[in-house]
RNA sequence: GGCCCCGUAGCUCAGUGGAUAGAGCAACAGCCUUCUAAGCUGUGGGUCACACGUUCGAAUCGUGUCGGGGUCACCA
């Protein structure tokens, strides 16, 4: 158990002890103590101050008296300062904790706790190429999915790619008129991007068209409705509709190459899937729903014969959930496909990340799912995160200012090269290993640039600060990894048993007390990211441990330690550094280098 | 206009009821014959948008104001 929750639970027993009063863990903090006083954890008692009517500095001292008492193995002394309760740890405990747990690769990861949880993500459009939004999508949702495995869960990773519609045909439409029967094969570019490049020479035209009509004393509207390619395009998206077979065969064909440049991309940045969902597949579910609400009365019917919901009591506005003609429209399939999710899978949570744009459809899809009365409206959650926005303003696709996922990938691939060739220590390495490092580094900082912040919160893409590897970076903490590993290295040549370390009453310095307590805090980091659904608390706890081992480093060495149980005290903490560092990384989608 | 989110150092962000509000970048000053300087140490930099309230205690909770964004499609 961590030692916060630990000190939780002996303070409520503690209390009980003294007092006959039944707290729980909501009346009192346990806090780190601030390095300006003495102590490691420290128990807030302003709130016990009143229920008590004592002074903090009697309840302090009283407190602070029998803990020490019951547990002299634990606590080696206290301090109370104003309302504060300060413990100071024994050295014992803290290295019994970093003996048991320094060599385990399964520390901060729980045992199953047999939920299971669907987390979907990515969820492309299949008319153009990822972009720097997607990144952060697939990088959370890939996050995610690891954090609540270590957690206990078992989890499902899936995509539902949106493989039809209008915005395909635009793409197909274009094809069709300029490519010249252009493929990814004759002009070597990858799919996603050739067929990007028509959706993008479908509104050239269209907006050339409207203009035209414009001139010609159309007003916009009209001109918007019925310019030729406009037309062209709806008809062709009727023929998808009705099955028409060249239509069909078009759509396939074209998709098939994105499919192909997705799974380039995917592969690259590790992104992966168990399962994918197409909306080919998936658009017509949910319309039973509908005749069962309707005679529910959950639904009612418009005079033009659509069907809608009345959220109005919920504070949401009334929503349409089938057109007049009997066709479904987006929240139809999604209600549809949250059941066959459920249904499927026997899932315990459902969690969809997709961006704060749609927090209002993911409300409404919750309450329909609400009011129809489905078990599992409730298991739905809706991760949502913030735009990427540029130093520039927004990124929108059809002025042009779309990161392309992959040429970033590319430049965060190519710095981490130059990097590595101006700092010159890794010459002996072969190509492959070159390589391989520069992906790991390149990829590292990338995802960690985008996982460092809040997802919830909307976040800005700087060009020059995400190619940056000092600092509050991927590379920083993989650089202290690396350097981990050459200490290691370097004891192991001198035949030290590493793995038979007897770990004997040494006097610890700060830093290392420091570092051990932070270790400690790793467990608690992997759980609150879980609760709060938050990748960042990883980084950021992994970041702060890298600082705190760099010190230390610059201040301690550990293969000339002062003496062999420094040696081997420092040594079972950098092993532990190092596991934790690599654990905590590996939640995140990043890999550690052996050098760099 | 209704509803939702955000406003913390020059910039990018931590900190959601506790002690003198912290990092990184940028700026400046130091540290490599000793385990990797992608590092370490130090200096400067804040009316936590503003106001009122709740509380022993507020960046954190409540109300209001101002500023920024999102959303309110028979689009997805």
């Amino acid at each position: 158990m961590p030692f916060t929750n630990f000190i939780q639970e002996i303070v409520i027993k503690n209390l009980t002890d003294l007092y006959s009063q039944q707290f729980s863990e909501k009346d009192f903090q346990i806090n780190e103590t601030k390095p300006e006083f003495e102590g490691d954890y420290t128990v807030v008692l302003f709130a016990l101050v009143k229920t008590l009517k004592k002074s903090p500095e009697i309840l302090g001292n009283e407190l602070g008296t029998h803990l020490l008492k019951s547990y002299p193995d634990f606590f080696f002394g206290y301090n109370v300062i104003k309302g504060f309760l300060n413990l100071e740890i024994t050295e014992n405990q803290l290295t019994l904790f970093l003996q048991k747990n320094y060599n385990k690769d399964s520390f901060g990861k729980k045992p199953s706790n047999h939920k299971k949880v669907m987390v979907e993500y990515s969820s492309p459009n299949t008319n153009k190429p990822l972009h720097l939004g997607h990144l952060r999508n697939n990088f959370l949702g890939w996050s995610i999915a690891e954090i609540l495995k270590a957690n206990g869960y078992d989890v499902i990773k899936t995509s539902i790619v949106n493989d039809r519609g209008i915005h395909i045909c635009k793409s197909m439409i274009a094809w069709q008129m300029f490519a010249e029967g252009a493929t990814p094969e004759l002009t070597h570019e990858k799919g996603d991007h050739l067929v990007g490049d028509y959706y993008v020479k479908f509104n050239d035209e269209y907006k050339k068209e409207v203009g035209q009509l414009i001139q010609a004393g159309k007003p916009k509207e009209e001109a918007e409705k019925e310019a030729p390619i406009m037309k062209k395009t709806q008809q062709m998206l009727l023929g998808w509709e009705q099955g028409n077979p060249e239509v069909r065969a078009l759509w396939e064909k074209m998709n098939s190459w994105v499919y192909k440049g997705f799974d380039e991309t995917y592969k690259r940045i590790g992104s992966d899937f168990d399962h994918t969902f197409y909306e080919s597949n998936t658009y017509l579910l949910g319309k039973d729903f509908v005749q069962e609400g309707l005679q529910k009365n959950i639904l009612f019917k418009k005079e033009d014969g659509s069907v809608w919901v009345d959220l109005s009591d919920k504070g949401l506005d009334e929503k349409l959930v089938l057109r007049g003609d009997g066709t479904s429209v987006y929240i139809t399939q999604d209600i549809g496909l949250a059941k066959q999710k459920f249904n499927e899978y026997n899932l315990d949570k459902s969690i969809y990340v997709i961006g704060d744009e749609q927090l209002y459809h993911m409300k409404v899809l919750k309450e329909i799912c609400r009011k129809l009365g489905m078990p599992f409206a409730d298991d739905i959650f809706h991760l949502s995160y913030g735009m990427v926005e540029l130093t520039t303003g927004k990124m929108k696709s059809r002025e042009g200012t779309v990161v392309d996922a992959d040429d970033l990938v590319d430049e965060m691939i190519a710095t981490a090269e130059k990097h590595t060739e101006e700092l010159g220590k890794v010459k002996d390495f072969t190509q492959e290993e070159l390589k391989d490092l520069y992906d790991t580094l390149g990829l590292g900082a990338m995802k960690f640039y985008l996982l460092r912040v809040d997802p919830k919160k909307r976040m800005i893409f700087n060009p020059e600060e995400s190619i940056d590897f000092h600092g509050f970076t991927g590379p920083f903490v993989q650089y202290t990894y690396a350097r981990i590993q050459s200490i290691l290295k370097k004891v192991e040549s001198e035949h030290l048993a590493i793995d038979h370390i007897q770990l004997t009453r040494n006097t610890l310095l700060p830093l290392e007390r420091q570092l051990i307590i932070l270790l400690e805090k790793y467990v608690n980091a992997v759980a609150d990211a879980a609760t709060e659904m938050n990748p960042s608390i990883i980084a950021n706890y992994v970041f702060n441990l890298a600082k705190l081992f760099n010190s230390f480093y610059a201040e301690h060495s550990v293969a000339n330690a002062e003496n062999d149980q420094k040696k081997e005290l420092r040594v079972t903490l950098s092993v532990m550094t190092a596991t934790v560092i690599k654990n905590g990384l590996q939640l995140l989608g990043i890999k550690v280098p052996d050098r760099m």
